[in-house]
DNA sequence: CCGTATCCCTTAAGATACTG
DNA sequence: CAGTATCTTAAGGGATACGG
């Protein structure tokens, strides 16, 4: 087993905090490809100006892909990139372990 | 696969999202047992008002356990708890996917 | 040795208004 | 529709000094 250490985490870490970035990737898990307008919605209390930022950073990292169609009105599509399909394992472990802990937390 | 929710994957998140927390974790993790001084000589940047607070809060989510020695000096320590074991898979995962990470960005 | 108490500072986040 | 620009707010973090 390799051992854990914390400038490795760190990097995964830095891309999932962010208090909106693991819910965009999630909705971007679940539903292929969104719209700039399908995000805000599905996030009713994000603003406009916060959302903007953390799709710029989850772009840069390279984790999701940012698509302008050419059209009146202007569209925008997001994706997540192959590469941040690779995030899902993650993802999916940090949720097993929560729905776990809510188990516990509800017993006790 | 069970679905991934915003809700479950918050709750491993918080555990481990405050700056030093996840570090504090994985020297707990290779370390076995840890006093108050070996921590702060391992994290050299953190001020010891930090450290409590974060150990506070591991400490109340259950995730560490911390043992009072009654002896002058004082002697305090703090471990894993059993549950806190169960976030050794998370933390794995971030980490397997961290390097897979720094390698991406080192052949680009 | 292991903390608390204060005070300061930076940064992420949010509200709101405006634009190609 | 999909953003920017500007200003404000709040929370976490940090430096430092003191205490059981």
């Amino acid at each position: 087993m390799t051992k854990i250490t914390t400038c490795e985490v760190d990097t995964a870490l830095d891309l999932i905090t962010g208090k909106w970035k693991h819910s965009i990737l999630l909705l971007l898990i679940n539903g292929e490809s969104l719209r700039f307008s399908e995000l805000k919605r599905a996030l009713p209390k994000i603003s406009q100006k916060i959302l903007t930022a953390q799709l710029r950073d989850l772009e840069e990292q390279e984790v999701i892909v940012r698509t302008v169609y050419p059209e009146v009105p202007p569209r925008v599509d997001y994706q997540l990139s192959e590469y941040g399909k690779t995030l899902i394992p993650v993802l999916e472990a940090m949720n097993e372990w929560g729905i776990r802990h809510a188990e516990k937390m509800r017993t006790r």
